[in-house]
DNA sequence: GCGGCGTGCTTAACCGCGTAAGTACCTGGA
DNA sequence: TCCAGGTACTTACGCGGTTAAGCACGCCGC
């Protein structure tokens, strides 16, 4: 086979330049052809998007980027929270949707933890320099968070996952928290609950700062006898502190909303370590869902959204601005509640 | 200020061209010192590397990249499984070990999602041709997995997060799984279990494989009544399941151990389902050790390891690798036994 | 019949780096 | 004195794309 009478194909990957040899035009015409670009007649685009096909063409990564245009590669910034990272499933759901999202288009995401915001802008920055990246996404916004001005100043197309109150004039996608808690609420309520309070999240991010919020009102419109939100760092020891100094004192509260699945978790298993009986005594109610909450006894009632999917519309989001769309701050569907054995009428 | 008198810095990123002028030799000279290479005197790179670091030179990695140089990014695929990626805190621990190992070297983590093997192989040859990424890692290694052979074949520089009897010639990173389970099951005999049942996970992995080699030689090894090794699929759900045919029996096992911390939990809650009571009844063990485990009631004992810093040696293995130092496969700390309250002697 | 213009393509200059090949200079040995 | 050989540097090209500028050609109106 291949006995000398045509040329081998090249051993390796072809090159634009192969594309165009094959098709019979120059290099600048085939590029101009595969990117859709004006300038080529429609019989000529076709046959280099014919060519380039038969030979397996992918263009190198690196060598548009060096030429400045896009890169085919999403960068995602995590900040690296004391111990959440690893333990809320929340992050690698939110990556595993970002990155279908992203391979739809033949987009790669690029992962960078950072310690600190500082850190963070700096990484962008490079990113932007080296054309690296063709935008970014960030997450866990703050009240008042550095990298949404720098980003914004910079002009980089970026997308925000978080709610638009903090998002300045960047693309966002967010759910909306208020709905959310309110759904919660007003089943606990509905069940007969007057004491109600709320582990909350780290203060300072936008959404617990919403939640916390929306829950305070809720509380006065709806003539609740106690609402605290008591902060925590939504780690599983924290969340079991909490718990056992909400509930320590004499006029506890019947019902506990968590910031987050593990925080829940833990706390189960304080108040069943104070010889709470749940949902009997006490009544648990976990924000955002995960295998765990299923899994433990009794399984936990939960507000569940699909963060795979939110993923896969933020990526959708990062690639329509960085194909200069015009894009603003998407919501989402909010999370909704999923009652399961958690919680019951108060005692 | 800067009236003219001197020519106002570039508001562009410094490029090598900058560098080399404000040390006063060519960009080839400047790249020669930067890099480490012979060529220059020992005053000259430092003048450069001084230069450099006054003006904040950071090379492009795109142009590195396309010279056919390092392009500072590790390439990570996870190949995604039914529903694992996203439960199982492994995965995010192990990458944030990874990422730190990189970063302590100013490497980045490229991270895609793949659908099979066949997909995988094919993002590394991209990857591999573009230059894109100076190396990869694999993890959840087959007992006769393509990857690894491809792998091989290319030369390109790897790292296989699994056992040696898998990993070929490629360099590997792996902990001793026999050593750990045995010490599992002789602490169990200890306690006076002679029925001891495993959950195992997904049979084709190398480490699924050897750990139920070890399962059953030490049953025989010592004696005991019965040591079955049922499948899983890894889920929380399929964990239950396996839980509750296990027990189903009139013989039941008066101990499980189980393949990952979701299946654990899992089986936990099956078991208190069943009425069973644990550890009275019924002792478990996990294997990875995770949050979770210790949120439940009962605290679960379990088989520990430090995945995070298992993550950081695997990607100092692989810079070992990309630069060319002779690498083989190094075996980190198994995971020992951490006896919580999920382990008492036999009813 | 001729200048002007849009169309479709080619040419060539980059992007920022690495590096082989070339050059200038110094040293040392015959 | 002259040349071989090493050192320290410069020059120039290539990596694989993008894209501004140039050019040939047919078509139009006057």
């Amino acid at each position: 086979m291949n006995r000398g009478s045509s040329p081998p194909p090249p051993a390796r990957r072809p090159t634009i330049a192969d594309v165009a040899r094959a098709a019979g035009v120059s290099k600048g015409a085939a590029s101009y052809a595969l990117n859709g670009r004006s300038g080529v007649s429609e019989a000529t685009r076709s046959r280099v998007v014919a060519a380039a096909d038969a030979l397996g063409f992918r263009a190198s990564s690196a060598a548009r980027a060096l030429a400045g245009a896009r890169s085919g590669v999403a960068g995602l910034t995590l900040r690296r929270p004391a111990r959440t990272l690893a333990v809320e499933p929340f992050y690698m759901e939110l990556i595993t949707g970002l990155e279908a999202g992203l391979a739809a288009h033949s987009y790669s995401l690029l992962l960078q933890v950072v310690h600190d915001h500082g850190h963070e802008i700096e990484v962008h920055r490079r990113w932007r320099h080296d054309h690296s990246v063709d935008g970014v996404l960030i997450c866990d916004v703050g009240v008042d968070d550095g990298r949404v001005a720098a980003l914004e100043e910079s002009g980089f197309p970026a997308v925000v996952i978080g709610p638009p109150s903090a998002s300045g004039g960047l693309a966002g996608i967010w759910s909306d928290d208020g709905v959310s808690l309110a759904e919660a609420v007003r089943y606990l309520v509905a069940l007969g609950h007057r004491r109600i309070a709320r582990v909350g999240g780290l203060p300072h991010l936008a959404h617990t700062e919403i939640r916390t919020r929306t829950f305070t009102a809720l509380a006065a419109e709806l003539g609740l006898d106690s609402a605290v939100t008591v902060p925590s760092d939504y780690s599983g020891e924290d969340g079991a502190r909490v718990t056992r100094e909400l509930l320590g004192v004499r006029e506890r509260p019947t019902a506990l909303v968590y910031d987050n699945d593990i925080m829940a978790v833990a706390g189960l298993a304080a108040a069943q370590g104070m010889g709470l009986s749940v949902p009997h005594d006490l009544s648990i109610v976990a924000w955002d869902d995960s295998p765990v909450c299923r899994l433990v006894r009794p399984p936990l009632t939960a507000l569940v959204r699909d963060i795979s999917a939110y993923g896969t519309r933020a990526a959708r989001l990062l690639l329509a601005a960085i194909d200069g769309r015009p894009v603003g701050s998407v919501h989402d569907e909010p999370a909704h509640l999923s009652p399961r054995g958690s919680t019951a009428p108060p005692p």
